[in-house]
DNA sequence: CGGTTAACGCACTAACTAGTTACTTCACTG
DNA sequence: CAGTGAAGTAACTAGTTAGTGCGTTAACCG
């Protein structure tokens, strides 16, 4: 059984993908407001109405980009397999992962900046978001019950205060780098500044979280 | 001489200063590309020709509210008198100050958020943000320096990284406060949840800058 | 192979939007 | 107190923009 196919002339599956790439490049760029519904229809190689065909809006096609946005970076956490990790090590790892996916992935940092613009009123609708952020904490939650039950992490640490202590550290960095570039005077960007940022922020991690830093 | 005259029926300054409050509200509410002249001009009491008289189209009025922002969170700043502080004190207070900053003033996220989407090309084109930036961090450089002079402080920490840090940890919590609520299934506006979030920061922060937190 | 269904495209509209033109009215000065 | 320049207004333009009506064509099934 073969899954590769001859390219159809008409493929509605392949058409909706090319759609949802090319909306999450034309919002992540511009914004929900600033985006153009024929801007992504150009991009997509597809027709404007076959984007309300797929998607019905375009605030329902920016809910689809945001969903498919969040799902990604949740599977790509899992796949960290940080509970096959000793603590310490794992700990690092996330930080480290949370760093380069978002700087690998720009258009997450925009996309969720845009959706808190509109007081997330595109999440609020979603089935599947919950899902994959209780699978989330779950994993941050263990992993620090563990470092506690083996003594390298101080008790008593609320795994959101850390979830969202992690990700502000590298997320502020980076959504702000244009602005920070001007007021720092620093090119932010620079790949030495770069690898500071990580090293800065594992120690900061590291100093709030470990018993020993 | 009296400075307080009785309200004139024309008046430029009182105009002028109107029509940048509600381009702040506007612009803050939906940002550049959202923001429409009529609503600005309307919630200003002013007609829309006279933003255009005052500054000459939509991105130079934003670029002007985004100037006064940035000078008065600056201003405050500097009103906190940290050089007049024991060091240990001066970095609490600091980190408290832009938590609290962040939390009475939510525009400024938003019209900074805003600016990033726009790759700060309106922040490039002013005069006084580079003069005022430097002020800022030469000040937290002075507290750093006081404090490893007296061995509260660890040496060797770079001002702007640890500059960074202090606003991510709040801005990344209020920015993203609707796409948090819903992530982590808790309502992080409520009284204790802010108490416990500055907390957790002034925690973080001493435990990465002082000898002994 | 013929017919039904779903994919696709063209061309349109109604509402909106930044910016302007041409005009009126007030405040202050000499 | 007259007249001039600045403050203020209303109505308009030219160009966009999200969304649609309707006709066409390819794919797949019996």
């Amino acid at each position: 059984m073969q899954t590769k196919q001859k390219p159809k002339q008409r493929d509605a599956e392949a058409t909706r993908a090319r759609i949802l790439a090319a909306a999450k490049k034309v919002f992540a760029k511009s914004g929900l407001g600033g985006a153009r519904v024929d801007d992504i229809a150009e991009r997509a190689n597809a027709n404007k109405r076959m984007i309300y065909h797929y998607f019905g809006s375009k605030e329902d096609l920016f809910q689809a980009v945001l969903e498919e946005a969040y799902t990604d970076i949740r599977e790509a956490e899992q796949k960290l397999e940080l509970d096959q990790t000793p603590p310490r090590e794992a700990l690092e790892k996330l930080v480290r992962f949370t760093w380069e996916y978002y700087l690998k992935n720009p258009e997450f940092l925009t996309l969720v900046n845009s959706e808190n613009l509109h007081r997330a009123k595109h999440l609020k609708k979603s089935e599947v978001i919950p899902v994959v952020s209780r699978r989330f904490v779950t994993m941050v939650k263990s992993l620090l019950d563990r470092g506690v039950a083996d003594g390298t992490f101080r008790p008593g640490i609320d795994a959101i205060q850390l979830n969202i202590t992690i990700a502000a550290i590298g997320y502020y960095y980076l959504t702000n780098r244009y602005t920070g570039a001007i007021v720092y005077e620093r090119d932010l960007m620079a790949k030495d500044a770069l690898d500071e940022r990580v090293k800065f922020n594992i120690d900061t991690i590291m100093r709030l979280v470990c018993v020993t830093p």
